[in-house]
DNA sequence: GCCTAGGTCCCGTGG
DNA sequence: CCACGGGGCCTAGGC
């Protein structure tokens, strides 16, 4: 129920915590100084230090250093977590089948142990993802393009799934593919992949669209889109602070939670165009103090 | 220099300790009750359950649960930790500038919280990184192609770095795309890239070969090299259990450290193959069995 | 600061 | 299991 703790244990009486925190399925800190070995994937050594291993319930591994978000080292959860004292001195394997993954720490000096249960994420919620952007865009697609009509989702093609697929006004295919955030050269090609399949589908003589709606793009980015005929339309990206309820209600819709911020900044595939994304000056109140409740 | 740990502690006093281990530049560890709400790049929110928060003292904040290698909510570092007491509970917020963001960390109840100085990785030495690929290549170039001849490493080009670029026996100019696990089509894409801005540099009658060299290749990515035209060798993929030292010394080469076993399997444009890596056998004396001490 | 690409990427989703 | 693409990707290296 609550955390259980042992202080400056001895290698030993730190195997007994660990064994009983296996058991209990806690999840477990380990302060020491310690060597890290890894091979698997790749090969790692790591030299004597001090550091924070978590161990997760689910096998899960991860060797903290006091810099960086990510673990120094890791193991993938569907590991399996072994101890055992070797030397006089405590060892942590941890170890992964499909890939053959194996994490080795070797204990030092053990500072402090510690377990307690946890509780899964059941219910984190997340807006401003691309998803979001691709609902906002369904409620008003003539913020991709006066006339465009939506058809698909997740339209699949010989090259892949397209985000969203539909017609414009003339009746000519549109391939969209949208990027949460400002775009490099990979999501041109990205796109470039999908209108080629596209127009294998459709027959030669088709003449296929692609626009890449994103809130940014970089020049390489630009020069790619150019050299193949392709669009770019810039959305303001996700507006943050809490104003999912301010609808900017200019048309009828009723516009559903929207967290993107949509503006029309259409920059044609043979014009430089500055809309690099730098220069977002006012989009929705943006005062930077003043957060309520402290 | 030891960790200093409070166990059931009031809000208070987990606001003074904290506050302690600020100051003292250590690595905070906390298991209790929380709800987290985040907002900036993105927002989130996160229900009220057990979790364990770290604080680093380069400003990373990461919220864990009992499942999955990554947070489920975070801060980077660079953020500003700070603490106090709303409501009679103790609440944790990291702030960013740049991008803007905020995470909010509110305790219902703190079953422990830990602090202790922690050590960089200085010494973090890998193996198996497409670095090591490029060097082995470097060493032994014929493994690309008999008579490949490498000019230069990370060449510059309109569309990017390209990983290996060099001349083949007949003259003509070859771009190399290295990865050092399956490809799919992104590095296709990528490669072709890199081809056409070669192209644009040498003149239209140039004629650049492309070629992917990674373990294997999936078949849409092998399609799409096909479609431009472009190779596929075949390496495998760094064999993990200790071989450093095994040089295979058939040339005059002294061959530095090499962690890829590499192998030729060329596939060319035209031909379906089947190299698709899930075919190795024999290897490098693969006994899976019999690790070294444990 | 931005850009580019690698990563033991991780992770979810679909086949 | 593999394949594919998103991610608050993170991180390193140039510029």
């Amino acid at each position: 129920m609550t955390a259980t703790t042992v202080h400056q244990p001895t290698h030993r009486e730190a195997l007994w915590a660990l064994e009983d925190a296996f058991e209990r399925g806690d999840l477990i800190t380990v302060f020491g100084r310690c060597t890290v070995e890894y091979d698997g994937r790749a090969a790692s050594s790591l030299g004597v230090g001090r550091r924070l291993l978590v161990l997760k319930p689910d096998g899960t591994a991860l060797v903290h250093t006091d810099e960086n978000q990510k673990p120094v080292n890791w193991q993938p959860p569907g590991s399996e977590h072994h101890a055992a004292v070797r030397d006089g001195r405590l060892r942590v394997r941890s170890v992964h089948t499909s890939p053959d993954e194996t994490l080795a720490v070797r204990f030092e000096t053990v500072e402090q142990l510690s377990a307690m249960s946890v509780s899964g994420r059941r219910d984190l919620s997340v807006t401003g993802s691309e998803a979001d952007l691709r609902n906002a865009l369904l409620d008003r697609p003539a913020l991709i393009e006066s006339g465009f009509e939506p058809l698909a989702t997740e339209r699949p093609t010989d090259a892949g799934p397209i985000d969203l697929f539909g017609r414009d006004s003339d009746g000519r295919p549109v391939v969209v593919e949208l990027k949460r955030r400002r775009v490099g050269p990979s999501a041109a090609s990205q796109l470039q992949r999908y209108v080629a399949a596209i127009e294998r589908e459709e027959g030669d003589n088709a003449a296929v669209r692609g626009i890449l709606v994103a809130p940014s793009v970089t020049d390489r980015a630009r020069r790619l889109l150019a050299e193949h005929e392709l669009e770019f339309v810039a959305v303001e990206p996700p507006s943050s602070t809490g104003d999912a309820g301010e609808n900017n209600t200019l048309d009828t819709e009723p516009a559903e939670t929207n967290a993107f911020d949509l503006a029309v900044d259409d920059s044609a595939h043979d014009s430089a165009g500055d809309a690099t994304g730098n220069d977002e000056s006012e989009a929705a109140g943006t005062v930077p103090a003043d957060e309520e409740s402290n």
